[in-house]
DNA sequence: TCTGGGGTCCTAGGACCC
DNA sequence: TCTGGGGTCCTAGGACCC
């Protein structure tokens, strides 16, 4: 008799308090004790930590009054994204088809691995020894049936633990779990489930589509009336990548000058488009984020005719959107300040070519350079004239 | 409990097009 | 000419995630 399977074929692994645990490794003295990443404010803390009530985000002074006995080191950012990126490594030599959700987390289908590899709990187990031997840190790891439920099954692991749901105790796992537990469920849309008297998963499973539409909008109605039923048809993707890249910076309580806040957003608009050229992006969207002292938010943004990672070019946009909102910012208090990118996409390729040379024949061959030195399949013909300005960054060396 | 630095997705009104 | 139906893009804001 064969029995069919019990298991599903979804890992989610999720690094355990990722960055207090690189310096937890990166530094023995610190292993044991409650650590604390942060600088004025608590970016993780360590599981030493979090068991005596250290709270992430919280600041550090609320933060040591808790646990006084805590270490507190200051983030190292490029130490974080090697280690992650080493861990993807691991993930990529288990299975090829990885999705990345954060520096510390992704999903990897091991569903046709079974020959070579053996069970998805046993691939699981195997990637958790693989991290700690390769990179020296604690990962827990979900194995589930879809996305959602390995997700929460690594975080019902935690710390440094794995969990399989098995199929037929699916239900009684999931129905069980309080309104916070589901993916997409935070604050606003506990408060609104509390209200209703919705307390579990259990009870958003036996409402009728339509109060779930009806207490939480429509999208969100939909999406966690169908995680409640155990619906999660989204596949493990493999080639997403970002659709924006940003960066910001908190200017805390003090009031600044325009002048101040300027110079700050070149050094973030530099900071992003720097970034983006690295990894050989453009993007069309500007957004300028601002917080202020009464806790609101607002955004500005701004749609450019072409896609760039030009600093100049983008500066200036986020420069005229920061003017059109600087009374608002003096009068509130600017607490923080964003620059964002999004559309982003593959940089367009550009080739200079003499105008003599732009016939037929020569045009192709170039062309077919550049496909084969990039390996892009699609390379765009098109011929500017002048206005090199604002154009994307050249590409290829001459 | 009010604080960092990244991101994603959804909604909704207005402009504009066919 | 002001009346239908359908679509996309732009902008602003909100909720949520790590």
């Amino acid at each position: 008799m064969t029995e069919g399977p019990t298991e599903g074929t979804v890992l989610h692994a999720d690094l355990d308090a990722f960055f207090a645990s690189v310096e937890q490794r990166d530094d023995p003295s610190l292993r044991g004790r409650p650590v604390i990443v942060g600088g004025g404010v608590v970016v993780a803390a360590s599981y030493e930590a979090k068991r005596r009530g250290v709270r992430t985000p919280s600041n550090i002074r609320q933060a040591l009054r808790a646990c006084p006995e805590a270490v507190v080191v200051p983030p190292r950012f490029e130490a974080y994204s090697e280690a992650s990126k080493r861990v993807f490594e691991v993930f990529a030599d288990t299975t090829p088809q990885v999705e990345a959700l954060s520096i510390d987390e992704a999903f990897l289908e091991v569903g046709g691995l079974r020959r070579i590899r053996g069970l998805p709990s046993q691939i699981a187990a195997q990637l958790r020894t693989d991290v700690a031997e390769r990179v020296g840190l604690p990962i827990s790891v979900g194995v589930a049936r879809t996305k959602y439920l390995a997700k929460i099954a690594s975080a019902s692991a935690k710390p440094d633990g794995l969990l399989v749901v098995h199929l037929e105790h699916e239900q009684r796992f999931l129905h069980a779990l309080p309104v916070e537990r589901l993916w997409g469920v935070g604050d606003v849309t506990a408060a609104k489930l509390h209200q209703a008297h919705v307390r579990t998963v259990g009870q958003i499973a036996a409402m009728e589509l339509r109060e779930a539409t009806a207490l939480l909008g429509n999208a969100t109605g939909r999406h966690l009336w169908a995680l409640a039923q155990g619906h999660d048809p989204r596949r493990v993707e493999t080639g997403r990548r970002r659709g924006s890249m940003g960066a910001q910076h908190a200017l805390g309580s003090r009031p600044r000058t325009a002048a101040e806040v300027e110079a700050i957003l070149l050094s973030l608009v530099d900071r992003v488009t720097s970034r983006m050229r690295r990894v050989d992006r453009t993007g069309s969207v500007v957004t300028l984020s601002l917080r202020f002292g009464d806790f609101g938010r607002s955004t500005a943004s701004h749609t450019l005719a072409r896609p760039t990672s030009h600093t100049a070019t983008i500066l200036e946009v986020a420069r005229t959107l920061l003017r059109q909102r600087w009374s608002e910012a003096e009068r509130r208090g600017l607490t923080l300040i964003g620059v964002s990118v999004g559309q982003v996409d593959d940089a367009p390729l550009q080739l200079a070519l003499p105008l003599d040379a732009t016939s037929g024949t020569e045009l192709d061959t170039a062309v077919d350079e550049v496909r084969a030195k990039f390996g892009r399949t699609s390379v765009k013909r098109a011929v500017h004239v002048g206005d090199r300005e604002r154009a994307p960054q050249p590409i290829l060396p001459d």
